[in-house]
DNA sequence: TAAAAGTCTTAAACTAGTTCATTTTTTTTC
DNA sequence: GAAAAAAAATGAACTAGTTTAAGACTTTTA
């Protein structure tokens, strides 16, 4: 993938909630910088203060705590034209609990803390963008934090495969297991029961 | 209470994140609507769309959904110097899941969608506010989404005293087990295990 | 391309949480 | 302040999801 591919996607995804004029457009695209992780690869780990946030142009991460018994959960998966991160430990600057990993080879644009505060100061519109970006993303934690309580390990995965369906065949049973909150053992009872009613 | 007492507590909340002038502090406030719930009334009801979102200035209020069962399932517990409405309906105006009802004689401060938009017209500023308003929401809606998914309901239990020390005693057992996600004879049970322990 | 490592499946025994039914306690209402 | 309604407690029978273990299948690595 071409730096262009990368940052017209990225340019499209800001498109969806503010213009920008062309010389915003090069500033912004200044302040941002090119990572790329390899299929296993960490982008983030817990213990860290995570200093960038991520838009992924290429590839695929999951972004995952461990619990006490060393079992992980799974908070989000994370695919082109998403973004990721820790948005708590970007913002406080304190220790993550979060591991990020890439389930493929990816390819990311970051921003860091230091230059997140600059766009604001020099591109003021860019508040909006991301009021927008966040309210997206709680209405969805919302919902999300309902089904957990609501619903049976049986509809979280019916939803998740309606809501995500380029996700669900591009990550193992196992990471969907700690998606959906449960054993990968119960994962595959799920799976074989929906498929063959 | 008086108008001055509810206007004191929202600019302050505001403060936390934005700088206002005497003159802006006017006009935001020439955009707000008082209403006054009775406990046990409604604030709004699923089906309808969402066109106010509310801060509270005193009381208690529960937001929940009803499953194909009708069994209630708690989103939040609104209390004094928070916000509250359905973020999804009001954005989209599509008609809302969930039902607002006080479980206290409430008093509240509400922007209409129509306002909302004038706001960000006329006190830019106020994007700025409303993204950090949701950043913070959407953190501890990332949390709320994994615990839902990764620990117990005794440990949901325990986090929740922790967090909201003053919202636990002050709804039912009935609403608490409702917000965690079991039933009301379980909450019984854990309730009295742990403060037997 | 063989071996190693990881993933998926299946099944039996178990546990966290539900359901249903009844009684006691607290709150609401007239 | 008595009667009615709602909330809380308790217990027995049940079910969704876990644990442990073992074998089959797939992917990774040298």
């Amino acid at each position: 993938m071409t730096n262009k591919a990368s940052h017209t996607l990225i340019l499209n995804n800001i498109a969806r909630f503010i213009d920008l004029t062309q010389l915003e457009k090069q500033k912004y695209l200044s302040l941002l910088t090119e990572v790329k992780v390899k299929k296993k690869d960490f982008l983030m780990q817990a213990g860290e203060i995570t200093t960038y946030e991520y838009f992924i142009a290429k590839g695929c991460l999951k972004v995952y705590t461990l619990d006490q018994n060393g079992v992980p959960h799974i908070s989000m998966f994370a695919i082109e034209d998403y973004w990721t991160g820790d948005i708590s430990s970007f913002m406080t600057k304190t220790p993550s609990n979060y591991y990020i990993k890439a389930t493929e080879h990816s390819e990311l644009l970051g921003i860091s803390r230091a230059n997140y505060d600059i766009l604001f100061q020099e591109i003021p519109k860019f508040e909006r963008f991301y009021r927008m970006l966040y309210q997206r993303s709680l209405i969805s934690y919302i919902k999300r934090s309902n089904h957990g309580i609501s619903l049976t390990a049986e509809e979280r995965y019916i939803k998740f495969k309606e809501k995500y369906p380029k996700i669900v065949n591009r990550v193992t049973q196992k990471d969907l297991a700690a998606y959906i909150g449960i054993t990968p053992e119960f994962m595959s009872k799920i799976i074989s029961k929906v498929n063959r009613s």
